[in-house]
DNA sequence: TTGTAGGCGTTATCAG
DNA sequence: CTGATAACGCCTACAA
């Protein structure tokens, strides 16, 4: 009826407890004989160690270290962080405490430096957000060096070999903004906008392009014309021309899809403008989108759930770390699409 | 640095470990004076109990009966066993037991029987879909009478006077209907169809209708005409000539809107039909629905996400129970839009 | 190589 | 009413 104890195993296999322990967490130092009938005793019965006695017992603490971008130069990055306060809220229990990192993805260096850090407080394992990838490849290396497990989030790469990866699926993500686009009878030219600062994130911009172009060319149609368009700097101070010239060299435009969170640059646009004709879609539920939502001059939104990830991060480590239990290597959160109707569910939800 | 313990407390306030606990826990038989003396150093510091410690401690266990639909009338009732079967392995470790207890919706006594049989059981707390409210009311008074908590999910009866409700706003559910509908440039009939069984859950579908209603009401406009419609029974054998029917009385419809989970009703008889021009939103991703979805013949889901739901409601009973923590009265879950080309993002998220 | 004792923070019990 | 003490199951350290 009760939860099999070391102590019970003990008695069974007639070897003291810790002879048990040894066995069970391999230290070695148990001879031949007593091995094998504690193993004897282990095949036969199911013992699930008890967590709680385990933790308290321990009372070690891990630390873990996130390493990710500063949300000064880009909101998009809020949401990790409350995800990360919430993990270290619910894992605090089990002696889990989160450190978190701020690179500035613009400033040459700042990469490295806080990885140095990162290295120098010594952590028991490491949350990352890949985002500048030769950087992220050689701090993981270093990781690697020092037996520190690696985790990443939001941006996958091959090569950099995490433990684990926690994402969504881009290509997916870029047929679906599709499907929203189509589904309202577009017909004219769509255009696929990119907003970043610099080509870092082209992977990412790429892979969701090219879903896009996949779903409508299945459509098999030729009412509809996709055309990409890039803009380099939203903080640019003729960001307003450069959007004016975008729209005056594809005047037919009916649907813009945005690959990043910044579709509330072309939603403020368009409401100035006082254009209610053209379809947007955009990236991530910031608060940024939030109004424009509202008012319909963003039909739909993609979100990613990037709080979801860091937390999941966090939580898998923790698995790792703490319970030493099995983590997926790869992990595909759902792809959550927000209009009017839905967004006050979502935002009094947390 | 260290957390504050009890022994701590009892060294400060100059009493032993045995008053502090009796403080705390208000147990009584303390003197004014060792309470004055307590009280007055946990109101300088602040006291945290280790969970770890008290769970490991106190060894008790704790039941939850959850009183809800056999699976065998509805499939609509998987997702939440499957939510209670999560819930079990992640709040075992805390000593919390989950025992379920199904009726039968559409026998006379099932829900009383079942009923009396979870008050037999003498549960800590329970876990309740009240679908039938009187008996859902009688219930809960009882349960009320022997000081055994109640968490409601998926109904919300004010009347009943829950320790706390999980759903959905129904009638937000119904307004994001219209949206999805709406959006895709319906003109002509758009119907309301209320599948179910009996009138129980008359008031959910109602409320769906309404804002369904008040959505197409705001738009203004003359081009789309709604209608309800009722099919009572979806395992009459003349299912397919009520559906027949329902169309050759409205031959312009444009789209239809399921308001139950059984939309793959409409979709097989669509897709037997050869109708491809009607636009089909219904509830529930079920697994009755997905192939519907992948073949286009239903164009959008409403999920509501039972599973998140059951989950959470054993989450808020261990709470209440474990933890002493103050649980939310009433906890609405984001409405989530399930199209193709998302559809296998939920899946392969559990 | 093996067994045992002490402790993690809390709760429950039982003498004083 | 109060204080000491033995669990809870596991881990670490130390002694045999």
């Amino acid at each position: 009826m009760k939860n099999i104890r070391i102590k019970d195993i003990a008695q069974m296999a007639k070897v003291s407890m810790g002879t048990v322990d040894r066995v069970i967490h391999k230290r070695g130092k148990v001879s031949e004989a007593a091995y094998g009938k504690v193993m004897k005793v282990l095949d036969q019965i199911d013992y699930k160690p008890n967590l709680i006695a385990k933790t308290l017992s321990s009372s070690k603490t891990y630390q873990i270290a996130t390493l990710m971008p500063d949300v000064r130069h880009d909101p998009f990055w809020q949401e990790p962080v409350e995800g990360l306060a919430k993990a270290e809220r619910e894992f605090g229990q089990f002696g889990v405490q989160v450190h978190t990192f701020f690179f500035n993805p613009m400033e040459d260096d700042s990469f490295e430096k806080m990885a140095r850090e990162v290295l120098q407080s010594e952590p028991d394992g490491v949350l990352l957000a890949p985002i500048l990838r030769d950087e992220a490849l050689a701090f993981a290396a270093q990781c690697q060096a020092n037996n520190i497990p690696v985790v990443c989030f939001n941006t996958f790469i091959e090569a950099l070999q995490p433990v684990s990866f926690i994402g969504q699926d881009l290509h997916q993500s870029g047929r679906l903004a599709a499907e929203l686009i189509t589904s309202r009878g577009s017909c004219g030219t769509i255009i696929i906008l990119h907003i970043a600062e610099k080509a870092q994130n082209s992977v990412h911009l790429y892979e969701k392009e090219q879903g896009f172009r996949e779903f409508i060319k299945e459509m098999n149609t030729t009412a509809m014309q996709v055309v990409t368009y890039e803009i380099e700097s939203p903080l640019h101070p003729d960001f307003g021309e450069m959007v004016d010239g975008m729209f005056q060299q594809f005047p037919d435009t009916q649907a813009v899809f945005v690959t990043t969170s910044r579709a509330y640059n072309i939603a403020g646009y368009l409401e100035k403008a006082g254009r209610t004709n053209i379809t947007l879609v955009g990236y991530d539920l910031i608060e940024a989108n939030i109004p424009f939502i509202e008012r319909k001059y963003i039909n739909a939104i993609i979100h990613q759930n990037v709080q979801q990830q860091s937390f999941l991060g966090i939580s898998y480590l923790t698995d790792l770390l703490v319970f030493k239990k099995e983590i997926p290597y790869r992990r595909n959160l759902p792809l959550h699409i927000i209009m009017r109707e839905n967004l006050n569910s979502y935002l009094q939800d947390h």
